[in-house]
DNA sequence: ACATAATTGAAAATGGTTGTCAATATAAAC
DNA sequence: GTTTATATTGACAACCATTTTCAATTATGT
């Protein structure tokens, strides 16, 4: 059941419905819609464009809200925030242990994902070399998709 | 005489001025001015710090023009703005085909310089299995240097 | 020296993000 | 259910690095 979409979506829901108690903080109305819709959506998305798509569901929300719930998502670790290099952060459901990297289209926007143990492994290497405690990283391949290669 | 710190500079000057020539754009006061402060900085310099430099040579000069000076550095090759996280740019010297990497220590600030081979060619294997075009990457890894470790 | 076009510096505009605050909603205590 | 204390909300303003604007100035070719 964990490893369905379902079922992923009911454990992220609870791992924030846990976070907010063990901070005191309120279960609204307006977190459970930012939740629902950005559980639905496809990955690496703004604040502007999450605010767009909750305001479908309901125009009441504000977009100070939204933003301030995608911080929520990132702080009890349902949710990573990302940046691209277009100015504005981006964010995306983090399942699990799981670390990925990416790959970034600049003709059109396309992100795609990729893990390689090796590189990490080789990163490991730099920070020991170095005395360095890593506490994270990021690695990101810029270029054409092969659609936008072949114009 | 290229290898000497003195040559460089010349080299890199010398480069922009053919720059400034090839683009009808002109060689003023101003921008020799930014040019040499900038060359005398340790890299990975904020626009808002070379501009407090240049200032201390010379008052007259905005920061406007220090901004696109630097900006003109990066288009002709002999800089290049780097970004780590803390939502402003910095720039640094570029010399030749070389290609560097960087750990930040998100306790003081320092950054380090590395080169790593193997990675760069793992990347270039994710890059083809994806068929991308790579056209540049980012890599940096955080997390704290042995000073702040150890506090 | 003259004409043309680029440059400059001060100030304002931009845009994503974050802060403010009075009104409202939540959840625990009564 | 009612009260009470505290968190949340949404509209708006503030923030801050960056970029643009524009009238005055400067560089360069003739
Ligand atoms: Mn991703
Ligand atoms: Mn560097
Ligand atoms: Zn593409
Ligand atoms: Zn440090």
């Amino acid at each position: 059941m964990s490893e369905t979409i379902q079922g992923l979506a009911v454990e992220l829901k609870q791992t924030f419905l846990d976070y907010l108690a063990s901070k005191g903080l309120k279960n609204t109305t307006q977190r459970m819609i930012i939740l629902e819709v950005f559980l639905e959506q496809k990955s690496h998305l703004s604040t502007e464009e999450l605010y767009l798509k909750v305001r479908g569901k309901n125009p009441k929300v504000g977009y100070a809200t939204v933003h301030r719930t995608l911080k929520l998502f990132a702080e009890c670790g349902i949710a990573a925030e990302r940046h691209f290099g277009d100015g504005q952060g981006r964010f995306e459901l983090v399942h699990g242990e799981d670390h990925h990297d990416h790959l970034v289209c600049t003709g059109c926007g396309l992100i795609l994902e990729f893990e390689n143990p090796q590189i990490e492994e080789l990163q490991e290497d730099v920070a020991r070399q170095h005395r360095f405690t890593i506490e994270n990283h990021r690695l990101e391949l810029y270029g054409l998709c092969p659609a936008c290669a072949s114009k």
